[in-house]
DNA sequence: ACCTGAACACCGTTCAAGT
DNA sequence: ACCTGAACACCGTTCAAGT
């Protein structure tokens, strides 16, 4: 039972040495793929240490701390974002594009909206290119500098809400998710019209909609407040 | 140094049978105290029992898991936010200080926020009563229902976000954020201009406003959208 | 019914010691 | 310079045992 290991099996299939040195991009790489496959409270500095064959002491030499690597793992998701060539005739189109393009890209990455809402400014290279299009598309569209700018930051906001929003439920199994959401439809259901009679009446609306639909309503409504703005 | 302590002494100050006796109220109120103190990340089993006079095991008589505890003091914040009588002539200006006072009250109990987009649909009686001034307004202004719906969505959302968004800032100590935010001025304008003319050229813009100027904003632009659909 | 201590299986981070 | 094991001070939750 405790015959040694003979030394060229030391350390096998997850040993450091044997499969990957240990780097900035493999650590990130690897947190990424945890939090892909389990989630972001899988992504403990033990359990990345693990995955490569290796201590959690030794990240440090990499990394400051944990919030440090989860933005380093948020710039690469950021970098999966397509970025479009600013296009000022189609100035709504793209946005939302982007938009869109980045809850898609969130919802493949569960967890990555939970590290965004954390970090103040994301300066990674990919935010900044990401910042910069989106600067530039509602730059064409003959905005002031300071809607612009204001605007840049609401259309940051919006999807990375709507990102963490999906992602929460992400968290639960999703049949626990789906008991959830049928509960609070009986529930609604039988709330006394006499002190809710709003909810009674709108509740076959506050029930419709796919989560795409509510989506776009809301980029809509942004764009159209834009456009009152717009020269 | 090991004379034991009088019975008359034992469990003094912090006892749970002294001081309060053990109830889902003193829990919850404990533990949003202890947040107001120390933030989210304080609030453990282990230190509400604590602060309790007991152990952790004995919080799972009243509630099943620690999320449950954080949606019970969810409820007790959205609370302390005012509810306007629906008024139809200053829809406008009613839903935007529903808006202002989640912020404002988020603000005093930061941690919360971290909560709310953590709950997928908050269903506390002071969530309810909130939900039914939000759609009452909102009717109110003769927009369809299904646009009202969504109306009531986005408008939980955005003041969740931006609160969420403070209180990222909140978690860390003051001069680090203040650092931060200079060492974040200081790499922009440092930036490249052949590779992110739009940044740098609006840079200004950018670095401008106070949190309640881009809050107002974003709140403008969402009411002027929804106007659109106003009949 | 309500409460408890102890246990289980985890955390992030630091640090002296090794190579 | 880079890496490590061990330690420190914590977690949420379960469970058998007590009152």
């Amino acid at each position: 039972m405790s015959v040694p290991v003979p030394p060229w099996q030391q350390r096998a299939g997850r040993s450091r040495a044997g499969r990957q040195p240990l780097s900035l991009e493999a650590i990130v790489g690897t947190a990424l793929g945890l939090m892909d496959r389990e989630g972001l409270d899988a992504v403990s500095m033990r359990r990345v240490a693990q995955e490569l064959g290796t201590g959690a002491a030794s990240l440090y030499a990499y990394v400051r701390n944990k919030s440090e690597l989860h933005e380093l793992m948020l710039d690469l998701v950021i970098g999966e974002i397509p970025v479009p060539e600013p296009d000022p005739a189609r100035w709504r189109d793209q946005l939302k594009q982007i938009a869109r393009d980045q809850v898609r890209v969130f919802a493949e990455h569960p967890g990555i909206a939970q590290v965004v809402m954390r970090t103040p400014a994301p300066t990674g290279p990919n935010a900044l290119a990401m910042m910069e299009a989106v600067l530039a598309i509602l730059r064409s569209a003959g905005l002031p500098d300071r809607v612009v700018a204001f605007a840049a930051d609401l259309l940051a906001l919006y999807p990375n809400a709507v990102a963490l929003e999906r992602s929460a439920a992400f968290g639960l199994p999703a049949e626990e998710l789906g008991e959830r959401m049928s509960q609070v439809e009986r529930y609604f259901s039988q709330l006394p019209r006499e002190t809710f009679p709003t909810i009674v009446a709108l509740l076959p609306s506050l029930m419709a909609g796919e989560g795409d639909e509510r989506f776009e309503f809301g980029l809509e409504v942004i764009m159209r407040g834009l456009e009152s703005w717009a020269g």
